[in-house]
RNA sequence: GGCGGUAUCGUCUAGGGGACUAGGACACAGCCCUCUCAAGGCUGGAACACGGGUUCGAAUCCCGUUACCGCUACCA
């Protein structure tokens, strides 16, 4: 079997959208799974729209999921000569003619059917001229399109995703492979790139389908092998819409600078129209790649569900290397004005312990920052929610407090065990329960009715802070009461 | 309008004629664990769009209807 070659060919008119996102990956997949090639085309002919901040988006999005492509990246509108020669050649072979009608014409006579509710169809017979009147017309210089000549029949193919999808000749007009300008039309450049780039299998969205057939055409009149097809559904907001910006975020950008993990978004991709088949959802890169099939995938349109994601991140931010989620966490911190990167990278024992602590605590690594913030500076901000839940009795929680204080600071060891130890018995000499002293505790660490187990914050606030923080808790609540 | 595509819990999905009392996951509710919060474990509610066939037997195959989506350009 050759070598199977696949592409992902986005405009550069935005940025990589999700559902961009996912053909990539579902390529990218194919060429991993099946020892192929994944190339990347930027289909930038529509100059109007196409700006270079977007290909930069494209190449950005894929890098940071880590779709690398293969070979160099090819840019369509490098490519015009070719498609400019490919259409004429279709011209020289009779599979195409010239279409001296101005636009203009046709337009409207495309709206007057429209206004009367029927549906036009290019009529070939009235643009055919004979031999003389095309030499005239080409003596003057009159500017003409050139049409493909759609043959009889019906055009078919086995498509990956859906069965086999078929389309009847006569429903597709005689369409339009270069205009009047010398420009060549989406199809003929798609088909003439993809031909020069020795593409296997071409797996797009499915609002490509009708598209497919013009193009299966070109091919055959081109005299190129027909590659397979795969069309994968789209990617629709929780109202069952085409997924844009009034669903919020759809950039894949926008979910990097959320705190999504890049693994995580790939895993949620992957699972949104694909399916390996069992009841197994979190996996890896390469996990993915072992399991990917094309049977899994699917041909419904799936509702992107933030919430899942979310989840997802979660899992992910469980399982990634803890230095690895220093690596990506640690300039958060710093932005966040908690600590500089280089300080965190010298005290890495300290950090990670942090980090997996707040690791399991949070869905996105933004959380983790702001959960975070208890482990840095001198002065703790209490919750009027939590004074009032846990300090009720001032007079008491500053008692209590107290001799947390001096049962801790009488240790020799700051290391949980011992604390648990000290402070459970502690309870037990005082006659309460021990929520009785974490709770006020944890208030006086961190100014919050939750946080991690009270031992490992006392352990990562640190002997010095944590002990300051305390006597400042009993200094608070002496002048309240 | 024409053409094409799709249809299982709210959402992502398993399911390829009998193993279906339709399984898993997210979300939701409850319980357990427990110093709080997470995480984890357990339990619960929740679906085969509708109507006809085919068959001893249909979520699964066929036809129709409906709904939704896409395309219908000298855009990509």
């Amino acid at each position: 079997m050759k070598r199977p070659r696949v592409r992902f060919a986005p405009s550069p008119t935005g940025f990589l959208h999700v559902g961009g996102a996912r053909t990539a990956l579902f390529n990218w997949l194919y060429a991993k799974k099946f020892d192929g090639d994944f190339l990347l085309r930027i289909e930038d002919t529509d100059r109007a729209r196409s700006t270079d901040e977007s290909t930069r988006a494209i190449f950005d999005g894929l890098e940071w999921l880590g779709l690398t492509w293969d070979e160099e990246v090819v840019y369509q509108g490098a490519n015009v000569e070719r498609h400019y020669a490919d259409a004429h050649r279709l011209l020289e072979s009779g599979a195409a003619y010239r279409d001296f009608t101005p636009a203009a014409d046709t337009e409207r006579l495309r709206n007057e059917a429209e206004a009367r509710g029927e549906s036009y169809r290019f009529d070939r017979d009235t643009a055919l001229l004979s031999d003389a009147e095309t030499a005239e017309k080409l003596a003057r210089h009159e500017p003409y399109a050139i049409r493909f000549r759609v043959p009889e029949g019906h055009t078919e193919w086995p498509d990956l995703v859906h069965e086999r999808i078929a389309f009847p000749n006569k429903d597709i007009e005689d369409f339009i492979i270069l205009r009047s300008d010398g420009t060549p039309v989406y199809n003929m450049a798609v088909v003439s790139d993809d031909i020069a780039m020795g593409i296997t299998l071409v797996m797009r969205g499915d609002d490509h389908i009708s598209n497919t057939p013009k193009q299966i055409l070109l091919y055959r009149a081109l005299g190129a092998d027909v590659p397979q097809f795969g069309h994968v559904p789209m990617i629709h907001g929780a109202d069952g819409k085409k997924l844009s910006k009034r669903h919020g975020a759809t950039a894949v950008g926008d979910y990097q600078h959320l705190g999504f993990l890049p693994q995580a978004m790939l895993n949620f991709l992957a699972l949104l129209g694909w399916s390996p088949g069992e009841d197994i959802e979190v996996m890896q890169l390469p996990e993915l790649i072992e399991r990917f099939n094309v049977h899994g995938l699917h041909a419904k349109a799936a509702i992107f569900d933030t919430k899942k994601l979310e989840w997802m991140n979660g899992q992910h931010l469980a399982l990634i290397p803890i230095a690895e989620l220093a690596h990506v966490v640690a300039p958060l911190f710093e932005q966040a004005g908690l600590a500089t990167v280089a300080d965190l990278a010298s005290r890495p024992a300290w950090f990670h312990g942090v980090l997996e602590l707040l690791r399991v605590r949070a869905r996105l690594t933004d959380e983790i920052v702001t959960l975070a913030t208890t482990f840095f500076g001198d002065s703790v901000e209490y919750d009027a929610e939590a004074i009032g839940k846990q300090w009720r009795d001032a007079a008491f929680t500053a008692d209590v407090l107290q001799a947390t204080h001096d049962r801790l600071a009488s240790l020799d060891t700051w290391e949980p065990a011992a604390m648990e130890e000290a402070l459970r018995k502690l309870a037990e000499e005082k006659g309460i329960s021990g929520g009785k002293i974490f709770q006020p505790l944890r208030v006086a660490l961190t100014g919050k009715t939750v946080s991690p187990g009270i031992f490992d914050v006392l352990l990562y606030v640190g002997r010095a802070h944590a002990l300051a923080r305390i006597a400042a808790a009993v200094a608070f609540l002496k002048q309240d009461a």
